[in-house]
DNA sequence: CTCTCTCTAGAACGTTCACTCTAGGGCGGT
DNA sequence: ACCGCCCTAGAGTGAACGTTCTAGAGAGAG
């Protein structure tokens, strides 16, 4: 089964910028945007600190943005990837759930979304960043969407069942991760997926 | 129609203790935990420093596990009155969303949930926050379940739907606070009101 | 070899942070 | 009047923050 985490463990053979990036992700995974120092990120990624100004000249913040559009990019595509092996769209759902549960579980209840752990950190202080994590939440729906026609289902359900999908997934990373529960992210799969399957033609 | 806020505006007449947890909470709501420092508390609830260590002495994250605890009643105490004039649990589901909708709009989109904000921030670094987190959350599953039993649902039924319930809230938050746009949170709630409604008997 | 350009290195800077500490205001009881 | 106690007041402290800046390593071109 594919894991629901595209993030790859610290490589010294990746690039400088992209050990950064990687190594970011995974720090605001754990302590979010503001809870993350530049130290922590130059001891993770074995950087320096010229180096993440090198790459990224704007500071913390414009390293946030590339990290929440890398990331959103990644996501998205291993949704695509879930969806097109699964033998339907309510299937699809249920496998990404249960994905994102056990990289829960496993990573020792981290957070599993970087992108939803910033997005209401920033929401009011930073609104190019915040421009950002909304692009990577809409990119997320119209693709849950996209899978959802391909099963028959039309065009405004498919929307509006997309966007309680999604929702339905962060809300799930809160919860779980406050409890430290993955069973949790389980049990909001299967009602996710009973949810499309009741609207599958 | 009754407000989705609980939280009450500055009032001089306030007790200096209630003035901070009151100004605390809406600039957690603004800036989340780490964002939020102590000179923004002092200066919002016209306090001091020694007055805050006075009622806190264990500083900000024992103040901020009031603000949790003490908000967290409160929007309990919320859905249940609304849920008590409502006529039906899908519609008391429905009016609690809409009532969020226009808090959010209305507070220029600041975070309707100062709870579910600062979840995800402390989750892995401040294990006493996170499980009085996860407490709130837990009492708002349970309260909501309660209303859907009161509708006939069966109990094993009631338990999965609030979950979802609570679980669209903040993710709905999360996704309408990224977009600037209440609407998203009124979607949510009419399916999340189409979902408890196909479940009454 | 030398020149050039990209990237690395990390000390230094000024700001802001949570928190401590000493001092004093003001009210209720006697 | 006086005392005791609860609360307010805010300057001070050391640590940690994001950012800047100068210096130099290393590879490729000529």
């Amino acid at each position: 089964m594919a894991t629901t985490s595209p993030a790859r463990s610290e490589d010294a053979s990746a690039t400088t910028r992209q050990r950064i990036v990687t190594a970011t992700a995974e720090l605001f995974r754990r302590q979010g945007y503001r809870g993350t120092a530049l130290k922590d990120i130059t001891r993770a990624a074995e950087a320096t600190t010229g180096s993440v100004y090198h790459f990224f000249p704007g500071g913390k913040a414009e390293l946030a943005r590339a990290v929440v559009i890398e990331t959103g990019v990644a996501y998205r595509e291993l949704f695509e990837l879930i969806a097109g092996a699964a033998g339907s769209a309510a299937q699809a759902v249920a496998d990404f759930f249960d994905g994102a549960a056990e990289v829960l579980a496993q990573s020792g209840y981290l957070d599993v979304c970087p992108i939803g752990a910033v997005a209401r950190e920033v929401a009011s202080t930073d609104d190019e960043l915040r421009a950002a994590t909304a692009q990577v939440f809409d990119s997320w729906t119209k693709a849950a969407a996209a899978r959802l026609r391909a099963d028959g289902i039309d065009s405004r359900t498919a929307r509006e069942l997309a966007l309680v999908v999604v929702a339905l997934l962060e809300g799930g990373f809160t919860l779980a991760r406050a409890h430290r529960d993955a069973a949790i992210l389980r049990r909001l799969g299967r009602q996710a997926r009973s949810l499309v399957a009741a609207a599958t033609p």
